[in-house]
DNA sequence: GTCGAATGATTAGAACAATAACGATTTGAA
DNA sequence: TTCAAATCGTTATTGTTCTAATCATTCGAC
C-alpha cells in the first residue's frame, strides 16, 4: 500500500514541524524571556482587547488550563494584568500592561524572523499551496477530536 | 503587509495540528497503553532491528534524553529490551521483545485510522500537494536549527 | 428565597520534550 | 602507559500541555 508510506512521511514532517517549533520557542525564551505559547497568548490579548480567558482559549487553540498556566507566568512579568467582571464574577478580563503592549511592539515573528523571510521568498502560488494544504491537515485531524462525531 | 496574516494563519493552523496530534496521542494511549511518542519509537526499533539510541533519536527526531525517557517506559512495559554492545561499552542497542513485536503488528496508525482513511480519500494531487507542502514547512524550519547558521 | 444545574476559572497530576550537566568508555597522542 | 578529547547514554531541570477534579458564581425552576 503506498498509503502507508505516504502516511508516514507525513506522519514524519508533521514531528519535524512540531520539534523545530518547539525548539524555536526556546530560543524565543532565551533571546526575549518569553516562549512561542507565551508570545501567542500576548498576541491574543493584544488583540482582542479585554478578553475572557475562554475567548483566550479559543483564539489560540490552547485548553483552558493551559492558558491559565500561561496567564500566571505573563502576569508575573508584568506584561498583563486581569481583574473579575463586576457584572460577572466568574468572568476574568486580561489586558496588556503598557510593559507588555511595548514588548508586544517590539517582539519579533513568532516562527522566527529568518523563516519569516523565507516564507516571503515563496511565489504567491507557493505560498497559497502550503497555506492550504496545512490547513487541509489541520482540519483532517481536528475532526476526529469531538468523541462521538459520527451520525 | 499581506505576509503578514499568512504567518499568523500559518502558525495558527500548525498549532492546530499540534495540538490535534497531542490529543489524538493521549487517546492513543488510554486505547492502547501506549501514547504516539512510544508508538514511534516502537515502530522505529520495529524497523531498524537491532538499533543504538542515537539512531532512534535520527529516525524519530527526538532528542537522545527524550528517547531514552521513551525506551525506559517502553521497557517497563516489556515491550522492548536493551543490552550494552560487548564491541564497546558505550553503546546500548534496542530490540523488540515477542510482546512488543505483536503489539506493533496490532497497533492503529499513529495518526488515527480515521485520518487514515480521510488522507486515504483525498486525491493523488491533493496527497502529493499535502505531502510536498508540508515537506516544505517542515525543511524551511529545521535550517533555523543550527546556530550560527547565517554565511 | 432556595436548591440544583450550568458556566468560568483554577488547581492537581501525568506525560513529552528540550538544554545543560554528568558519568562511563573508547580513541589517539605523547 | 597515561592523559586529553570525543562519543554514547543518562540524569537534572524547566516548560508546555492535556484530562480530571475543584471552587465560585450565576441562572432557572419551584
Amino acid at each position: 500500500m503506498a498509503n502507508d508510506l505516504e502516511l508516514r512521511t507525513l506522519l514524519k514532517s508533521i514531528r519535524q514541524i512540531a520539534r523545530a517549533v518547539d525548539i524555536q520557542s526556546r530560543k524565543l525564551d532565551r533571546a526575549w524571556g518569553l516562549t512561542l505559547p507565551q508570545l501567542i497568548v500576548l498576541r491574543s490579548v493584544g488583540d482582542l482587547g479585554e478578553v475572557t480567558s475562554r475567548a483566550i482559549s479559543i483564539e489560540a487553540d490552547l485548553s483552558a488550563p493551559t492558558v491559565v498556566g500561561i496567564l500566571d507566568k505573563l502576569e508575573d512579568k508584568g506584561l498583563i494584568e486581569r481583574y473579575r467582571s463586576l457584572r460577572d464574577r466568574r468572568i476574568v478580563h486580561t489586558r496588556l500592561t503598557p510593559v507588555g503592549h511595548d514588548l508586544l511592539a517590539r517582539a519579533p515573528s513568532p516562527l522566527g524572523d529568518d523563516f519569516a523571510d523565507a516564507f516571503a521568498l515563496l511565489s504567491e502560488r507557493e505560498r497559497r499551496s502550503v497555506l492550504k494544504s496545512v490547513d487541509q491537515i489541520a482540519r483532517m485531524l481536528a475532526l476526529l477530536e469531538p468523541e462521538g462525531q459520527a451520525g
